[in-house]
DNA sequence: CAAATAATGTAGCACAGGCTACATAACCAA
DNA sequence: TTGGTTATGTAGCCTGTGCTACATTATTTG
């Protein structure tokens, strides 16, 4: 009884992480379109490719899907978000940068902070991103 | 000048999190393996498929690739860990409890910190591992 | 003991996400 | 204007990691 139910608690949790892993790429690039058309850019596969470090086929294909999806519009000249598309990205940067500044905060130094946000991003809870959050403002209010 | 390298600073992090990503689900098999031997446990395809989730066919086929990679052997009754598969399982399951205590440091609940290990614990360098040991350590010594 | 059940394996399929090779289209420069 | 470079797309391949369907081989159990 208490063995099987263990089991079931663990094939809960590795179900979400394999369910996180199937949102990543999309999350990852709607960020990349967002961040670029905010710096008044026209976002471009090649872009895509040199941020990712994949070739512009993967890219293609990768676009292809996130089209699909209802995430982004290639109809036009550069690659344009839908709103579902802006939603996601813009919930995207704000976790990426709470992480990146609660590294930061308990001494991690950029380099590494900016590294490991780029996979912790996607398996962080709201609670745990709340507590994060917590303890973020707390440091501040020391700092002051 | 600026966007070149920038760019070629996030490909790196990106083929970095892609890199991690193929050692996760040998990281996290070593580790289920680990607990059941230690448990006392014979470790067996079924005790994975219940623990993972997934059907005992791609529990079956995950191992034929790790046994391929000298993590382990299935030549006998239940799996038996390599030296390789024991020092990987080992490493794994220090970082993944070392995640969950820092977790439940900073107010996670117990449920959740758990869930968020299991993704987490794949995309933390040792820098932010050790960050984490030491807010741990100055943690326990406030609440003595 | 014989039948049911549990455990394990293989065959073959799907999809994501990498890749190279090849074809266009668009742009730029001599 | 025309030939080289850049951007984009398709075809087709690979590996990892899921799945169902179908054996086969223990292990229970009536
Ligand atoms: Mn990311
Ligand atoms: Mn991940
Ligand atoms: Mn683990
Ligand atoms: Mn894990």
């Amino acid at each position: 009884m208490a063995t099987g139910n263990d089991n079931q608690t663990a094939a809960r949790r590795h179900q979400r992480v394999r369910r996180q892993h199937s949102n990543e790429l999309a999350q990852d690039y709607v960020e990349a379109i967002y961040d670029l058309i905010e710096a008044g850019q026209v976002a471009r596969v090649t872009d895509l490719q040199e941020i990712f470090g994949v070739t512009h086929v993967s890219v293609v294909r990768a676009l292809q899907r996130f089209e699909k999806r209802g995430l982004l519009d290639r109809s036009g000249d550069g690659l344009q978000l839908t709103d579902e598309g802006r939603k996601m990205a813009a919930a995207s940067a704000v976790r990426h940068n709470l992480v990146v500044d609660f590294l930061r905060a308990i001494g991690v130094s950029e380099t590494q902070a900016h590294a490991d946000a780029e996979g912790l991003e996607h398996h962080i809870s709201d609670e745990t991103l709340a507590a994060m959050k917590r303890l973020l403002e707390a440091k501040l209010k020391i700092k002051n």
